[in-house]
DNA sequence: TCATTTCCCATGATATCCCATAATATCCCA
DNA sequence: TGGGATATTATGGGATATCATGGGAAATGA
């Protein structure tokens, strides 16, 4: 199972042009996936995904009453996304306005959280991992299960 | 899987020409589809697709009674669509009725909601988005967990 | 005829390709 | 186990291709 872990920290040229961590790309390239990028709904920061995401929000558009505040929202998210070309090196060019969504301007930090991963303005990153360290301080960890559940995983091997 | 994604926003030439976004074009010449446009039934934009979602509004209505309300609506989607050629710069012209149904001037901007994309006046839509932000900001994410069609899938990165 | 529309070419902006390089990580073999 | 050789990675820059856009001229059609 492989999932986009860790944080990394990479430059953004005068071009534009910024890298894809070399272990992101290999997940994708592994699964063939394409990386789609889009704004988050409720953080400044970007989200990035394989084509599986965006098929289950256009599906769910689909299945629901087309007047509902809910399809709107979905629908928000799929005009923000966005299929990313990496070029011969591995680099993304990010346009105006997922740059000013997010308000980068010469650096990004890549946040892996599993099945997406997460590109923020390094300091404004790192300002709420320690709010979310102080947070787990006093208000205790949420209900984390660890014992495992959930039946069949046809996955393949792996870590 | 191509899906229509992304905003872009073009200019309307003085003759009334206006671009199609690349990706748009390779989209449906991949397919080798013509473009519809037709007026929007429930919001002042017009939207575009290819022949396959004409078709199923035709089979909707096929399928449906047709003295009912529902068809006389879905009738006048039909009757607004039009087949637009585009010029050998991928341009489109809209008629006199097209752009006075979405309120067009000098620039219209594109937003691709999966299978088919909408054109909006760019103040009207970047308004409209605003407020799918916000709702999203206090009313949360539509769940879309339902749908765990797809091997990988399952919980939302969602931020 | 006159008013459009369509075709063709020009142009500036910008993205993409291809190559270079420095730093780091990985490998290999003694 | 060490240490030099090799591969990978992030980053940068110049050249090339693509794209959006605009305008003149030919074609259409009412």
């Amino acid at each position: 199972m492989d999932l986009f872990l860790s944080t990394f920290e990479h430059r953004i040229d005068k071009k534009g042009r910024l890298s894809v961590p070399a272990p992101f790309r290999s997940v994708l390239e592994r699964r063939r996936d394409p990386l789609y990028l889009f704004k988050s709904l409720t953080e400044p920061c970007l989200e990035g995904c394989g084509p599986e995401r965006i098929g289950q929000i256009v599906d769910a558009i689909d299945s629901m009453d087309s007047l509902s505040a809910e399809v709107a929202t979905l629908q928000t998210m799929l005009s923000s996304a966005q299929e990313m070309k990496l070029d011969s090196e591995g680099r993304i060019m990010l346009n105006a306005d997922f740059m000013a969504f997010a308000e980068l301007n010469d650096a990004a930090l890549y946040a892996g959280i599993g099945r997406s991963f997460q590109i923020w303005l390094p300091d404004r990153y790192r300002g709420r991992e320690a709010e979310a360290r102080a947070r787990a301080k006093t208000e205790g960890l949420p209900s984390l299960r660890l014992g495992r559940t959930s039946p069949t995983s046809s996955d393949n091997g792996g870590s």
